[in-house]
DNA sequence: CATGAATGAGCGTTCATTCAT
DNA sequence: CATGAATGAACGCTCATTCAT
């Protein structure tokens, strides 16, 4: 696990700052966009010197790719509930339930890492992309569904779908999740049942 | 139809000069994306000093308006001969092959067009977005299609299903238009035929 | 007497293009100042291309000294019956009537003028500057009026008073030239009545 | 009290760095005038960085108001010894004396001040020509002194005159202190004695 | 000659990053 | 370590001037 940050912090108050800083990126993309994201907002956002900044990150980008590491981790833990569930149908649904959730709480910096994760991220698992494939790819392959001619690209598909719809409801202002779920499901069992089988 | 030039050009010449710009432009967001997007870049790219490139344009926001403007012009010929078609389903096929060919064609560009043109048209009309909102509502309303509760919000939904599967699948390096559209078909009818009628 | 023009104009519609092209330059210094002058204002201001004035002026500071030029021969025309009295002390009366008229006109203008021609002339006779200390120092130097012990320098300090009144007056928006040109008659003999005699 | 500067600096080199800039400014005004001022000359002559230049002030603009305040600081502590002065004239007399030193030590720089702190200013009274309006006003206010008809007007006369003269007298190389206040004051008093009484 | 298209040096400003304290 | 002062490459844009048509 290659780190991102300069020096591995052994005191917890050092834990705490690289935290705030995280935090304050997030912030900061959220109302600024990814053109309003800058070093100087975050540290001041953070409560922080730039100098200190550069202390726990070796520049603008190590803090988006650990922005983007608490977000597969945070998407991760929203999903994990509908791995455990035993129907296969159910388990999907509540996977688009979960990924509803995760992106309408912070719309643009879920569009934001999306666009940028891949330039940035070394390995590729700790993408949130790569966690929402795996995620749509073991529901796709649960017993119970139709086995389909290419899962993988159906699997893409998917994700396209429901990210998509999900952002564009948001940037419209939609925020109601439960009604915006229900729309998603139709899309994406849509899809399925007429995906070639294989 | 306001021009949003600087100066209206008179001189053959000035009119190519004008395209290289616009065209530049488009080469540079697709390739190196909106923040690689630079009014130096456009000049260097399009063979033109920079003096040239404000001789025309008011800004590097015009420069984009102007693009996005003959995008959505493009967008709108890919467009017209859906129109044309008596069948209902078979219009919405055609539409959905004329989007799947022209985001294709520079997805990169696509997508930031998607998210500027909105902060740039003082027009709404003579946007992308809005092109594509009137062909899909057109297609919607048609005889022979299914009422629906929410018209608007189904339009919207498509459009987020259709653009982020074409956009998707592009930036995975899909080029099959074909392949991609029955996908996306498959996507769009299965939304349409679980979506709520009137 | 050098010519400040590229080419000695013989039609007279360059003459014309000529005149324009002054007349629009003290149109923009009067209406932008200084910093609102330039080459391509002027230009559009004259009805006339910016290849075209530069046919007939060598560059940006060719004009203003054309300018200058004219503003000189305007205040001396304005000066001349003021020679012409017999009084001596009328005759200063004159002259500073002539001077706020002239001055209230073009305030702007002529505040550049005073700015810029000492830097542009090469002549030192076709400045307004020495216009008119030309006619201070002629009325000075009148019979009937006091002989000073240094004239040339209460001629400066005349000018300044003069000038530096009016000018002041006039960005405060006073317009009312009488009104002005009676309290710059009192600075003036009230500072004449003090110097030093020789 | 504001400040106008982007960041307040709390180490000692800042406030060096600050005040570098402003009398850098000073001296690129001072010798090349309104339109030779420019961030990058001034940089270069307080031997700082273009950024260095910018973390302090947010524009050009705010470097010269701060010029424009540190100036009227300096005016008003060489006006301050005439207003304790008893006798009416003797202050109107320490009054000149003072603004004839003030204005002579750096002419055009006090030029430029008067022509732009109006467009800058925001608070009116950090103003140079506030400063003067008020030491004026006050002398010609004192006991002893004739009631004026206009005593505004006459103040604005006063100073139009004074500083009119100054600066000519200092373009023309004049650096004689006293002589020149000696005209000056001559001039002013002409002016009152025969100034319309109320 | 007139036109206006083209040029590019130069200026204002930002922001990621380094470094002295 | 924390701070914030300092740096300079890079970008948006203007305008005097030249040159092809």
């Amino acid at each position: 696990m290659t780190s991102a940050l300069r020096k591995t912090p052994v005191q917890p108050r050092a834990h705490v700052t690289i935290e705030q800083i995280i935090e304050a990126a997030a912030q900061v993309i959220e109302e600024r966009g990814l053109l309003g994201y800058n070093t100087n907002a975050v540290a001041a956002r953070a409560g922080v010197s730039i100098g200190s900044l550069y202390q726990y990150f070796p520049g603008k980008d190590a803090i988006m790719l650990a922005l983007a590491r608490r977000e597969t981790k945070a998407l991760r833990s929203d999903i994990y509930d509908a791995r455990l569930d035993a129907g296969s149908r159910e388990a999907l649904i509540r996977l688009i339930d979960a990924a509803v959730r995760h992106q309408l709480r912070r719309p643009t910096l879920a569009r934001v890492i999306d666009l940028e994760e891949e330039r940035l991220a070394r390995d590729a698992d700790e993408t949130v992309a790569h966690a929402l494939r795996e995620a749509f790819d073991g529901a796709l392959r649960r017993p119970g569904m139709r086995r389909l001619a290419e899962t993988a690209l159906a699997v893409d598909d998917l994700i396209a779908i429901v990210t998509g719809m999900i952002d564009a409801a948001a940037m419209r202002g939609e925020r109601d999740a439960p009604a915006l779920a229900r729309r998603v499901r139709a899309a994406a069992f849509g899809y399925l049942d007429r995906a070639q089988t294989a």
